[in-house]
DNA sequence: GTTCTTACA
DNA sequence: TGTAAGCA
């Protein structure tokens, strides 16, 4: 992790900062903290601190939700996302992906992305599905 | 005064 | 998710 993650992961703001910079409320910022898309740290008083890491996720599960879907399907979204993440680590740092191609995996994803739908909130009008390369 | 956990509508 | 209670 470089110096600028770091400053990123750096736990700062207390939830009252935190609900002003999202627009989200305490119940929503902890419950999302609950279901681990985010784990800000803690102070001795067992108060949450949260990074502008932390801010840029909620900012992030706020989008996703506003398009409709659930929870579930924010969690597979981030899950494919680090998948993703890894598989461009390996390949930065040249090791070759032996059983599936680059593409092969994108086009995994990419299918797995389209039963994110099945996680629409119900009654929800449609939209657009965030995209992926 | 602010935040935390737990519980209930 | 909102809100209230009782703590720290």
């Amino acid at each position: 992790m470089g110096r600028k993650e770091i400053r990123r992961s750096m736990p700062l703001l207390p939830i009252s900062i935190v609900m002003k910079l999202t627009d989200l409320s305490a119940r929503q910022i902890r419950y999302y903290d609950e279901q681990d898309l985010i784990s800000p740290a803690r102070t001795e008083g067992n108060r949450r601190l949260y990074s502008l890491n932390d801010v840029d996720v909620l900012l992030e599960i706020k989008d996703l939700l506003e398009q409709g879907i659930n929870i579930a399907g924010i969690k597979k979204i981030f899950h494919m996302k680090t998948v993703q993440h890894h598989i461009e680590d390996e390949k930065n740092s040249g090791k070759i992906n032996s059983d599936l191609s680059d593409e092969e995996v994108r086009k995994l994803l990419r299918q797995e992305l389209l039963q994110v739908g099945r996680f629409q909130k119900p009654g929800m009008q449609q939209r657009e599905f965030p995209r992926f390369h």
